[in-house]
DNA sequence: CGGCTGATGATCT
DNA sequence: GATCATCAGCCGG
């Protein structure tokens, strides 16, 4: 596979640009187990002046690497249980990000499975929960920069021109109607009932 | 397939 | 003390 990293440059400063053109790009995280790898093919933006936003308050010690120049990674705990991946957005100082929320897997899916305690490779990396476990991503990743040389980074593969979908946002309760998810239609690799996969 | 519910703990008010 | 960018398991159609 042609894989080749991707720099901060080639990513849209504007969050919900970068939301949309994450969408085709690749995920690698390199460990000692080995290398996994998908495709992203959903993603949510959070944005400037977004209540819905982790940023929105400010920086916190949990939120800071939120507020890093675009490329970063952001990594939380979410229901005591799950961590989710974001990409930050934006300029230094800035606290806006994407959400990673699924991937179709390319390399590694026997690790993934492993790190996962075994499913579907469908269900891999089907929502942010499951991406983050099938990647090994924890709190060890946060704020590492993901067009340097980390072991989680940004590539690209063959140029692709998936085909977006855009819909509301998946499980908020604030800013719930604005059209900032999106995703590859019609992959299976989407979470979400089967109407926000069309 | 879709809808519902309990688990679970850090974070923020 | 409430909230939470989720998930697996269960139930009904």
């Amino acid at each position: 596979m042609d894989l080749r990293r991707l720099s901060r440059d080639e990513l849209p400063e504007d969050t919900t640009d970068l939301a949309r053109f994450l969408i085709g790009k690749v995920l690698v995280r390199d460990s000692a187990q080995g290398r996994t790898s998908g495709r992203i093919v959903e993603t949510e933006a959070y944005v400037v002046g977004d209540a819905a936003s982790h940023g929105f308050r400010g920086p916190t010690t949990r939120n800071r690497s939120l507020f890093l120049r675009r490329g970063h990674a952001y990594v939380y705990l979410i229901y005591g249980v799950w961590f989710c991946l974001n990409v930050s957005g934006e300029t230094e100082g800035v606290g806006a990000g994407v959400l990673l929320r699924a991937l179709e897997p390319l390399e590694g899916l026997e690790l993934m499975s492993a790190r996962r305690g075994s499913s579907r490779n469908q269900d891999l990396a089907r929502g942010p929960g499951r991406l983050a476990a099938a990647m090994g991503v924890d709190l060890r990743q946060d704020g590492l920069d993901l067009c340097g040389a980390s072991p989680l980074w940004l590539g690209e593969t063959d140029p692709s021109s998936p085909v977006l979908g855009e819909s509301a946002r998946i499980g908020l309760t604030k800013e719930a109607d604005r059209l900032l998810r999106f995703y590859e239609r019609g992959s299976p690799f989407v979470s979400g009932p089967a109407r926000l996969r069309t």
